[in-house]
DNA sequence: TATGAATGAGCATTCATTCAT
DNA sequence: AATGAATGAATGCTCATTCAT
């Protein structure tokens, strides 16, 4: 593993465990036995390490919202969709709480703060279609898609607190809160 | 206004401003105009500015989700209760920072994050009811609680980020989705 | 008893467990539950503490060095001597603390320095005495009082330093090494 | 010179000049020309500093006290030993003060003090052959070896304040006097 | 006599960063 | 590519002391 990859292993369980505000620069030398000078042969800055970190981890974010989305069915397409997004943040914690932090942190340079929003495009048009089709009630589509993320999160939330031991119909139920939310009135359901 | 109130308003309002992390002391006595020394003979620590300041903002946090609350309607309670979580969180924007960062923040000890949750008693008992009376369908009731406050959050989201200027209508239906996604099936909406 | 007691008390106990040095004023006035104005009502500054605690600890020092010294007997004047020394700076921990630190601290001014040395003259005049009287050789003075002294200081650490319990027939050893040490030639001892 | 031995020279200085307590960090800094960071590059601690420095003045001193004892006249190892110790302490201040202080100063650690006990094996060993020989009287061991120490001290302490202009017969008659005490009764001396 | 609010200089330590090797 | 010496601003905190009540 070369010196750089140590850097931002390092970096990344610093941050996880601690958040980015309490991750200091001293601390990432010291932990990953690296020389001060090699982390800054390697990154400009400390911004330049996180920067580094979340583009990484968040390059196939995108993608891997929308992966095995059916064809046709629209429930199913919200279902998967959900799952595909509550699983990517259970497995990487980090790019987790950077979504958490995002737009309070001011380590985070505005630009990936806009790039972060361009993933959710693929959901914004998601539920545009589900309005057009009149599965959704036409509610405005920036809050369905904030409520969407927002459940999804509450429930990575108790997963990661730990106040339950969450279990597979925890996850169902809330799919199922988060999708009849959504529906137009007198939709079967 | 006693030093000691100045120095809590500072706090308050720079914490507001950049998060606690980003909120040095040497910035809080810069900004309030109070001696070094000062600080330290009204609080013990940092961390007990911070802890204080918590507590005045929360103590109230209980009776305001269940200020005004009809008595019989479940349908009218939920909105009020949604409401007033909402505009407390949009009228004190340090409450809603705690209360977004408390998992994670070694600043807060554990017994405040603990002080914290018993706030939410009064939705836990609000949605046991709702089950009981079969209003609500029977789902986990911490999933409901968390998914319900989940859902002022994302709302309190857009009206921070100002990604959309906030109408009555969204909130409207910011509510009307939350509340839709607890009822048991065939209920008449 | 006043607060003028308490804290005098206070600083004692204080100095005695940390030294000089250590002790704030902060902490006796924390430690002692006066006031801050009030140690400050009573004496002029931190140094003054000090100062009357010394006084007061050492008034006393010249009279019990020659207390119930016998009349006539050099040898027994020299073990009273030598004992009273020895048990004053046991029962009386900080002032031999002071006089440990005395030469070295600048906590303690000059003048109190000098009085100590006051004390001594009865040793010293001792010491003379029995020069003249061809019982001790003839060694100056001062490398006799300083060496009479330093040996009841050695007794005095091991007891402090509870190396070994120390016994009465360890004291009157060293009474007795003490002793020959300055005796003249021969001497029937 | 390394500014690693810069830092230690200066607070080697300072600390003869003025004490352990009494010489702060900001103090070395200033008078060591060395930037702040640079001292904390190259030690943890404001102890390590002492600690180090500590280690380096009395690494040499065990062998120090026993350098150039004579093979078999118990009289001259008497004498040499004595003129060791009272030299090293004289030519070494920073040594003196630490063996003074040792006891009871809370910035030393008590491993540094456990290893500073050991150098006194060598003396120990001494007084018991001369006890075996019958050379001395058979006195406690630690008491004598105390007594040892204290006289040398004594005399360093003389010699430190000045109250007289230390001359080479005042020391031969301090050995003389600590000789003669440990010795057995009709010895011929 | 007693209080405690207020002060600001000073302390030990951490931080992100630069630079010569 | 890698190192680690060097820097100085900044941080949280303690200190002895002053002053109005």
């Amino acid at each position: 593993m070369s010196k750089k990859a140590i850097v931002l292993q390092t970096t990344l369980e610093l941050i996880t465990k601690q958040g980015i505000g309490a991750t200091s620069l001293s601390q990432i030398i010291k932990e990953s036995g690296v020389a001060n000078g090699t982390v800054y042969h390697h990154f400009k800055n400390k911004e330049e390490i996180i920067t580094e970190l979340y583009l990484m981890l968040t390059q196939d974010f995108g993608t891997v919202v929308m992966r095995n989305i059916p064809e046709d069915d629209i429930k199913k397409q919200f279902t998967v969709m959900w799952l595909n997004l509550f699983y990517y943040f259970v497995n990487n914690p980090l790019a987790f709480i950077f979504s958490e932090q995002i737009a309070r942190s001011p380590e985070i340079p505005q630009s990936l703060k806009d790039k972060a929003r361009e993933y959710y495009h693929d959901i914004e048009e998601y539920f545009k279609r589900g309005v057009k089709e009149k599965v959704f009630k036409a509610y405005n589509t920036l809050v369905m898609e904030e409520l969407f993320f927002g459940n999804v999160v509450s429930l990575v939330k108790i997963h990661e607190n730990e106040q339950i031991k969450l279990q597979e119909k925890h996850i169902n139920q809330a799919i199922e809160i988060s999708w009849r939310g959504f529906l137009k009135d007198k939709t079967i359901i």
